[in-house]
DNA sequence: CAGGAGAGCTAGCAATGCTAGAATCTCAAG
DNA sequence: CTTGAGATTCTAGCATTGCTAGCTCTCCTG
């Protein structure tokens, strides 16, 4: 049993350096530096073993934007928790998701927009995913006066996935995305007295 | 001079006949299935022939783009100068818009997510595209009170672009999709009365 | 120490975008 | 009508991709 129990810790150990190298390749290289043959290179085995992990490279893509969800859900809980009121907090998410966004494209990609066979809008969605869109939903909630909270998260979401896909594809200028992006926000809280 | 013309006149066919088969094959079997020997197969010549028209597949992609900016332009026009209010009329050119995304997804993709070099946000950019712009802008314009139009039109496109794209991939689900709509829009209107 | 199971690697397949160079066709000049 | 130059189109092939079959080698078990 503990050498069973070995192997297969050595095994997931295995898993997440497969999962890591494929995050650092594409953050410093983007998706397409990312081949198995690069990525088996990369970790020291030959192709076939990310195939003994995974069902193929997408399978490795969900993996990562598993663990960028994680990463994401933690810097909007920062970033909501630090301001000091619900319009500041909506306002410091939304900045938040942005930054993220800018900083790390390659993970947003695969988060976002790449598609990956994962469960999204369920109840089996992973923890991650939920967790992340918790805390949107957290941020818009206390100003979502009269509305169903969840469907005004999604919309909102949905503006600022907008703005930032149209952006980085030079589909928008760079230029006015500050007043784009707070615009989109003050459209979402209440009349301002 | 005359057999000059003619034969530009058929290349220019050929040109025409290479684009309308990428989309159609698209908009039948998606852009996975376009590959450059089954287009070549579809208009009858060799693969080569694409490359003496076009610098590669992106760009066959790009012009198929530009085709379905014209037609979305129209589609947005119609919708705009159809209706009785400027209220009226924003709500049915984002119904326009998201029918249009419905309706011809992989002309959507082309368009909007696909990596495509074609200048977008400058005044470069191909008739089509500023057309299809110009659209959105005409009809957010009049309700953009004391914004600037531009700002306002370009952030509700992200919006409308957003809510698309997320639901199509699954992120977000197709229930509440005229619900996520109808409030985008109103959020875009100044405070009823 | 034998034997068997499991794990990893080598080698290869089919498909893709793209291109070099051969072959064929066109059309004016003789 | 022939011929040759120039343009046009095709055949054949390259390098790269994701993925897999099947051999080999190691290492635990009896």
């Amino acid at each position: 049993m503990s050498i069973q129990t070995r192997r297969e810790r050595e095994r997931a150990e295995r898993e997440r350096l497969i999962v890591t190298a494929a995050r650092e390749l594409a953050e410093a290289e983007g998706w397409d530096a990312v081949t198995t043959r690069r990525l088996a290179a990369e970790i020291e085995y030959s192709q076939p073993v990310l195939y003994s992990h995974f069902k193929g490279k997408d399978a490795i893509m969900a993996a990562v934007a598993v663990q960028g969800f994680e990463d994401m859900a933690g810097e909007l809980r920062t970033a909501r928790t630090s301001a000091s009121s619900p319009r500041e907090a909506l306002a410091a998410v939304g900045r938040a998701y942005a930054d993220f966004c800018e900083r790390r494209p390659a993970l947003y990609d695969v988060m976002f927009t790449h598609a990956v066979d994962l469960p999204f809008a369920t109840a089996e969605a992973p923890a991650p995913l939920r967790a992340a869109f918790g805390e949107l939903r957290l941020a818009v909630a206390p100003l979502a006066v009269g509305e169903e909270p969840g469907v005004v998260t999604e919309t909102l979401w949905a503006g600022l996935h907008g703005l930032l896909t149209l952006m980085r594809s030079g589909r928008l200028p760079r230029e006015q995305h500050d007043r784009r992006l707070a615009l989109l926000i003050d459209r979402f809280c209440p009349a301002e007295e």
